[in-house]
DNA sequence: ATGAAAGCGCTAACAG
DNA sequence: CTGTTAGCGCTTTCAT
């Protein structure tokens, strides 16, 4: 039914193996027999059997791409990033969303090492200790892509998001203001619990402003989040005059809020936001924000695989890409 | 190094048919054999090898999913809703962009084949004669999701854009414009050409209103598009009053531009749009859409998937999925 | 209930 | 430059 390599090899009176050679464009082969290999090939419209490939050579050129959830433009634009590089040398990509869920990542990490791909990028928003373990067992190198692993251990690529969060807040501060509060999402998830509040508090005790806890509310990333945050915080006997909020939805949740309150943002509240999404030009006014470039983290992510892969020698395992912050109209 | 079948067959004393047949689940194994199996599995960390195993078998359980652009919310949408589908039924997916260009879909086409997936999902937004002769050779069943083939030849799953169309402009009609415009994305996808536009001059037909081809404008489905289609139809002598915009970006473009241009929506001007993703709740106000259940028609179109590979018999190859129209406040 | 043996389609030495 | 020959790790008859 199917042809194989065989068929192939028959039809042009050569063995497999010089049917292989042309193949994998080995060059030991006489133009002459590579040109009648060739039309059989096209005649026969033979397709090479990438599982018995895979199976003889002990390579598949795929590899495993674990993210939270492909739905969420987050993820998305760094699963493009990684697919895009991947593309560029010929890995294809086995795709599974793990719901940030440590069960869902373990399974996943099992099946796509038993499906032998040669690598796997993964983004957790919470690298646990066991899946820590897992991923030390792995006969594949793994990548962690805007995922930060408290030991350093793995390869990872991120921004300073400490840093980052840290002049976000600073400019905040810097305009004159006192009461600022902090929207994130998860405490669970790294990036904000160690990161962005932690920043927060360095950036207010810096500048001599008491922290109150009240002004710190972690809860989802969500629109909804915001404008719930909004709500409870303008409550507050002093609410803020300033926020800094953890993603582009949850910036526009608060803008929104402060709108409907009678709000003039950014002349009344001024709010700065972490993420640049397309999101951010789709608001009245446009977000202030942190970039974060997940795009090249994925892409990124993906090189470094192939390099890892490739057994090439790594000079730092843990790559930071520059960040910036893009100035628009939340902020005076 | 790496531990196979023929290790914990060994270490059970047991033949490697056994051993298969344990971690294939067949009943034809003494239970306390079973348990020897599976103890020595345990204890060897063995992990079947899905290579191996999909060469002998002639099955790799993994699927193929080709969509123009995960980065783009619309398909991303679908792919976690072919990836949850997916799942369920023990599948894993290779994912690939598109960019819709026609070469790209029959490069992956290839590949995927190539690579034995046990069928495809594809998403294009314009099913070329090329394409459909490579679909056409496929050993492996295919379904298109949210894709129309006006050959109708292959099993999909759409919703009636033609007559949701029709609604959301009947709908304008409805509160007193005559001044229609509808502003798609690009015509060379079949849904905007064929249905959306279509679908607009019938409405109008219908109510006797004149069709203006000036009033007609498709570029690309983007928030900049639509803030630029504002631009140039307000200029008309006869500016619209409504719009039937073909994504939320565009209907937001729209909305902002007639916001900036002091209009008020939905009082001066009304906006429905087409498609219904989180975006529709992120603008005041808010956005009334036909929605497009992008991941349902994903989930559909898996489920489709699972049956064919499976050789079960299906009534209808072309599933239409129920639509309608949520109402929110831009219109009145 | 279990084992023996023949592939699945290809790569990779090794010869020549 | 080309052919021969082992496997790669597993499924699947066919016996027993």
């Amino acid at each position: 039914m199917t042809v194989t390599i065989y068929d192939v090899a028959r039809e042009a009176n050569v063995s497999m193996a010089t049917v292989s050679r042309v193949v994998n464009g080995n060059q030991n082969v006489k133009p002459a027999t590579r040109k009648k290999v060739l039309e059989v090939i096209e005649r026969l419209e033979y397709r090479p059997n990438a599982v018995a490939r895979g199976l003889a050579s002990k390579k598949t050129t795929t590899v495993g791409v674990i993210i939270p959830d492909i739905s969420n433009n987050i993820y998305a634009e760094a699963a493009r990033g990684i697919e895009d590089i991947a593309t560029m040398y010929r890995y294809n990509i086995i795709l599974a969303n793990s719901d940030q869920n440590e069960d869902k990542e373990l399974n996943l990490l099992d099946t796509m090492l038993g499906k032998q791909v040669d690598g796997i990028v993964m983004m957790s928003d919470a690298v646990t200790e066991k899946l820590h373990q897992s991923m030390d067992h792995s006969p594949v190198p793994i990548v962690l892509a805007g995922s930060v692993d408290e030991t350093d251990k793995f390869p990872s690529v991120n921004i300073d998001y400490f840093q980052a969060s840290l002049e976000a807040v600073q400019m905040l501060i810097a305009n004159g203001h006192k009461r600022i509060a902090i929207v994130t999402g998860p405490l669970a998830y790294t990036i904000n619990s160690k990161f962005k509040i932690e920043a927060y508090k360095k950036a207010l005790s810096d500048a001599n402003i008491v922290i109150d806890e009240k002004l710190i509310i972690s809860d989802d990333d969500t629109y909804d989040s915001g404008l719930e945050a909004w709500e409870s915080l303008s409550e507050l006997e002093q609410p803020p005059t300033a926020f800094f909020a953890g993603s582009d939805e949850l910036a526009i949740g608060l803008i929104h809020g402060a709108q409907d309150n009678g709000k003039k943002v950014p002349d009344e509240i001024e709010v700065i936001s972490f993420e640049n999404s397309k999101l951010a030009r789709m608001v009245r006014p446009q977000l202030t924000s942190v970039v974060l470039p997940l795009y090249d983290i994925g892409a990124v992510a993906m090189r470094l695989l192939t390099k890892l892969m490739n057994k090439e020698n790594i000079e730092d395992q843990s790559v930071i890409i520059p960040h910036r912050i893009e100035m628009r109209n939340s902020v005076k």
